[in-house]
DNA sequence: CGTTAGCACTCTTTGTGGTTGAGTGCCAAC
DNA sequence: GTTGGCACTCAACCACAAAGAGTGCTAACG
């Protein structure tokens, strides 16, 4: 519980990162071998004992070596003196796939998480921003049968949302295009919660003297917001497989767990934008995430965004045990990379 | 090689059943004791010799219990006697759910594999159509920035296809807007090939005395075919995971590679649309597939389509050793109750 | 001639005990 | 404070035995 010295820190640093490499228990005789220490084994026992004691190390058991804990992951990862530099490589890879893709929203997201997978040995994560959050540049109504009609809403990102809903009368499709003209005149820039507001707003104003196009463009909206386009974000996984290459997953029951809570993405999307956020970067170690399914997982995400607004996170998830200091400038570079694409 | 038994039918039907059931390998003794068999082990050996001997049959081990080759399986599904009624229970199940939903293509076929995945603890799959083989009812060009172009199709099913692409020119929405009203008028009841057919057409002709409208439609329609929507077709998986409930699959090496192929989804897609087709039903057993990775795997599918044209194929993933009595009445229920619903 | 009981044999599975080796904790000496 | 030494712990490995499931074969039976 006392501060830790010098040497005690540099102790905790060379387990975190042999453990890192090997993955094994790292025990004091490896430690000793290494020519960063002149000291013999005896002597990093004791302190490795202190760090134990302080609750940085663990042991899986009593002959064991040591092992960080998620608190000494995080003093490790708070510490880190060296960031190593994106290979050019890499940097490479990240530049083709983002100017290969059309640079629609969805398309920039995908080419990064793809990226990211390809780039390391674990899994590439992005979250959507809320569609309802989103500048619309563009609505269509398409008639497809009597009164379903199916709205098509394109953001000025290029995102697109489909929403199908049934009106109240049915319109033709000439009746349509001339409300959706319309609506697209009023638009400016606003968001699709914007839109609500504002038709909530004239609907509830119920002033006389509409022209009757207003009107029942208004009608057709109402119909239209009261179905509530619920999914209102999400999140893109790529690379799940790179998981089954860690020794640490595989045991099959903790495997099971962890792509079970990839499918549900509900709680992959509480954790990434939970956080009351806005930290550029961001590292979640194990049990910080509070989801128990994660606890053997660590993030490393960072913001992404357009024209200074954020977006959404986009980074990596690996097992506790991942490659930090590469791994942190790495999705760095790519959230940056990301947002300068959909600047265009 | 010589043909079969009734007693070498039995036999088999029992083994495979068995195994069905239990997943281990069943030996004489195990059916000696069933109540269908009079028979002594000693005897029931000799016909397992018979079946083994003829390909119906092998052994992991010598002193190890028989199983089932795919042969073996495909024999039984041929002489399938009494497929299982589809339960109430689950009747309901895909009632519901297909019926909760908008009834847009995409949301159909969503319904349709996560029913699946549900009732069954196998994987859910089904092919999409090809978007280039769906009639179009709309289609709407948006301006993203300068030339370039969103363009936005609607299918009569509600499927929806967006293709970023850029124009030769610089256009303004209000010409876009006249563009593609100029266009849903030609429409009438063209295939997204048959349009791309008609506008080739149309510029090979190349008679003089278009109107302006039509000649600039015409450009910037070849623009959009140049980018060729190469996303011609895919398919849909849920419930992946339920295959790692199978013992089968407890193998890591295994469970890799399959789950490896279902990333691709191209050669799904292949085994599922690939075979010259038709059949309302299909049962492909093991290395049937001629996909390696797919060989401890057998899929049941069927044809579901609209207004009589098969729009594609929808069924289930599962280990060779499927309780096929089950499944097969289940998916034909589902390729239809999903048929019925794109009737609308 | 089909059927059956019996028997020897094979091969996996399970358990046991011993050995090895890595690593620890503690103590006494430097 | 550092180090060497020593006893101790525990997983991992190996060899070996015993059990059990199942087979193939043969001889006898109705």
């Amino acid at each position: 519980m006392e501060a830790l010295s010098a040497r005690h820190i540099k102790v905790l640093k060379a387990v975190v990162e042999d453990y890192i490499h090997s993955g094994e228990p790292v025990g004091s005789r490896t430690l000793s071998r290494s020519p960063r220490f002149q000291l013999s084994s005896a002597t990093l026992r004791n302190v490795m004992a202190d760090l134990k004691e302080s609750g940085f190390l663990c042991q899986p058991h009593t002959s064991a070596g040591r092992i960080p804990t998620d608190l000494g992951f995080r003093f490790y990862v708070n510490n880190l003196p060296a960031f190593a530099a994106v290979s050019s490589e890499a940097r490479r890879q990240v530049r083709d796939r983002l100017a290969g893709s059309g640079g629609r929203l969805e398309e920039v997201l995908q080419d990064g998480v793809f990226t990211l997978a390809q780039l390391t040995p674990y899994v590439g994560v992005v979250s959507l921003p809320d569609f309802r959050q989103m500048v619309i540049r563009h609505i269509r109504f398409v008639k497809l049968h009597e009164r379903r009609i199916l709205t098509v809403i394109v953001s000025v990102s290029g995102a697109v949302q489909n929403v199908l809903f049934e009106s109240e009368t049915v319109f033709s499709q000439d009746q349509l295009n001339r409300f959706s003209n319309y609506l697209n005149a009023l638009l400016g820039n606003l968001t699709l919660s914007g839109i609500k507001r504002m038709v909530l707003q004239e609907m509830a104003s119920d002033k006389q003297g509409y022209d009757e196009l207003f009107a029942q463009v208004l009608a057709l909206s109402r119909s239209f917001f009261a179905q509530d386009p619920e999914q209102q974000s999400d999140v893109m996984l790529d690379g799940k497989l790179n998981l089954l290459e860690h020794p640490e997953f595989a045991d099959v029951e903790r495997m099971k767990e962890i792509f079970k809570t990839f499918e549900e993405k509900g709680s992959i999307l509480k954790i990434l934008d939970g956080a009351l956020g806005g930290e550029q970067l961001r590292v979640i170690i194990g049990a910080e995430s509070c989801c128990r399914e994660m606890r053997h997982c660590s993030l490393v995400t960072a913001e992404y965004g357009r024209e200074g607004r954020s977006l959404g996170r986009v980074g990596v998830i690996g097992p506790t045990r991942m490659d930090y200091s590469r791994i942190i400038p790495l999705v760095n570079y790519i959230a940056d990379a990301m947002s300068r694409r959909l600047q265009k």
